[in-house]
RNA sequence: GGCGGCAUAGCCAAGCGGUAAGGCAGAGGUCUGCAAAACCUCCAUUCUCCAGUUCAAAUCUGGAUGCCGCCUCCA
């Protein structure tokens, strides 16, 4: 397959180290906070990059860390006057629980900075030894920029341009303003562990160097995380590794696109901030999902209510060909040998090279999205004619759209619900959304149907155009009239 | 200020030199007591603008304009 390689700002042909193995790290959460949209797209992004691997029948090595020791969380802990440690475990297990419900699949390996700090010290130590590295007085140990050349290669920078934004904080005792800390020494009231250059703790970046080194063979094939790790964090994790090991460290490295909401960025300070369990309560965790992969990983994403909800109907539409299809095969017992129309079986038997063209194609799920709705159409061209249904070759072509909804769904992580389970959990979100009183909406049904069975049309016309008011929409079919909530 | 990205129908969105996927919305039709839902059909001679390269450009080059991101913790 071809993937955006963003140190050398080109697609290229992947082609792992070795061959039919992939080994792969990505960046994952600093446990202080719930997960908000943004991590959500990263974790799905790249759960989807795995499937896919998979899927084209390499094996993957995929570790993804916990940052569970970090400024951030130990300045909640302080606020809220409860142990770090409490903290990192409780938004641990908050993300399992979103990332769970997302479908995105555990990594093989989840490593946590804290049961790497040895890794850590060594990988300083080592850097001291090598002269790209040096320790304060004060404890700390800083990396020494200037001495790796390649710095700011992946991220696009030249090292006169940085030094304008660099900066010192009171009391540190850098070399050079673009050092950036390796072990940071232990301030009072603060966690810490022992170490060559007395007690402290990991800077952020050492963690990730550590860790992927000891459970991925150096250089591994692919770095993953958001565009915003660029610089520094994976800019200053390669000077990390490579300075210190001499050997390369990553073959591509893959960043996914940001989330925005209306437009703009998400961000603290324009409280505009929206976790995944926020949405959840109002929205099917599949149909988060499906929105996230609707526009290729590398561009932003804007978020609004608006888009959620058409991803939804959109999703809604493929679940109920889905529907159709695995219906009309159960029922249908008698097949004729009417023949399917050749560019209808031409066209299907084309979607699947399609389809793969467009995931091979640097993850192209939007463009793999849309040859699922043709897929789609093609069912419905199917069930909708009445010799085509009934034909045996109808059947046959059914059967391998289903096969394909399996196929591509598993790739996805869309579609392997039961239809039938997902449409009745798509009409309950959308009664709890909308708040809707069910109980209410069926007494006003039963007032209908008397109404119509005593073809007083003009009563039961004005009780729908009553429940239309909610949003409510009937539907008279020959089994009896529905409801349902748009 | 430095670096990078993007601009395609009412909206969202593919497209990577060979003549504009797909979704939502909209219009027509099937169905219906009428509707709705669902399904089918239709819906960009044209890709922000101006030059250029080419037999051929939404796609390449140069310029203009407008958005956005990074350079500080951030997925």
């Amino acid at each position: 397959m071809q993937i955006y390689n963003s140190l050398t700002r080109k697609k290229e042909e992947f082609v792992p180290v070795t061959p039919g193995q992939v080994s792969m790290y990505v960046c994952g959460i600093t446990a202080y906070d719930y997960c908000h949209i943004g991590h959500a797209r990263s974790a799905v992004v790249f759960d989807v990059l795995v499937r896919y691997l998979r899927y084209s029948g390499l094996t993957v090595t995929f570790v993804r860390n916990f940052t569970d020791i970090d400024d951030k969380i130990i300045n909640r802990a302080n606020r809220e006057g409860v142990d770090w440690k409490s903290i990192a475990q409780t938004y641990m297990h908050a993300f399992y629980e979103d990332m769970d419900r997302l479908g995105v699949l555990r990594a093989d390996i989840e490593p946590k900075a804290t049961e790497h700090i040895p890794g850590m010290i060594a990988l300083c130590a080592e850097l001291i030894a090598k002269g790209h590295a040096y320790a304060t007085s004060d404890g700390d140990v800083y990396f020494r920029v200037r001495s790796y050349a390649p710095y700011g290669q992946l991220s696009g920078r030249n090292i006169e341009d940085l030094v304008v934004g660099a900066r010192v904080e009171p009391g540190e005792k850098k070399e050079d303003p673009l050092d950036f800390a390796l072990w940071k020494g232990a301030k009072p009231g603060e966690p810490f562990w022992e170490s060559p250059w007395g007690p402290g703790r990991p800077g952020w970046h050492i963690e990730c160097s550590a860790m992927s080194e000891e459970y991925l063979s150096l250089p591994f094939d692919i770095h993953g995380g958001g565009q915003d790790l660029t610089f520094p964090h994976h800019e200053n994790e390669r000077a990390q590794t490579e300075a210190a090991t001499d050997k390369e460290f990553v073959r591509y490295w893959v960043h996914n696109g940001f989330v925005q909401i209306n437009a703009e960025k998400m961000s603290k300070s324009l409280n505009n901030f929206v976790t995944i369990r926020d949405i959840l309560d109002n929205y099917l965790p599949e149909v988060l999902r499906f929105f996230l992969i609707t526009k290729h990983y590398r561009s932003p994403l804007d978020y609004s209510v608006d888009s959620l909800e058409e991803a939804e109907r959109a999703l809604k539409r493929i679940y109920l060909a889905k529907f159709a299809a695995e219906n009309h095969i159960q029922q249908n017992s008698k097949c004729t040998s009417t023949p399917l129309p050749a560019e209808l079986v031409v066209e299907i038997t084309a979607l699947e090279v399609k389809w793969n063209e467009a995931m091979a194609d640097d993850l192209n799920t939007a463009a793999a999205l849309g040859h699922v709705f043709v897929l789609v159409k093609i069912i419905n061209r199917i069930l909708e004619d009445k010799g085509l249904r009934k034909s045996a070759q109808g059947c046959d072509q059914l059967k391998y759209a289903l096969k394909l909804f399996e196929r591509w769904g598993e790739v996805l992580g869309l579609f392997m619900m039961e239809s039938q389970e997902f449409l009745d959990q798509l009409r309950h979100s959308r009664i709890k959304r909308r708040n809707i009183d069910a109980t209410l909406i069926e007494e006003k049904m039963t007032q209908r149907q008397k109404a119509r069975v005593a073809k007083d049309f003009a009563r039961s016309d004005a009780i729908r155009d009553e429940l239309l008011t909610l949003g409510v929409t009937i539907q008279d079919l020959p089994q009896g009239a529905s409801w349902d909530v748009e």
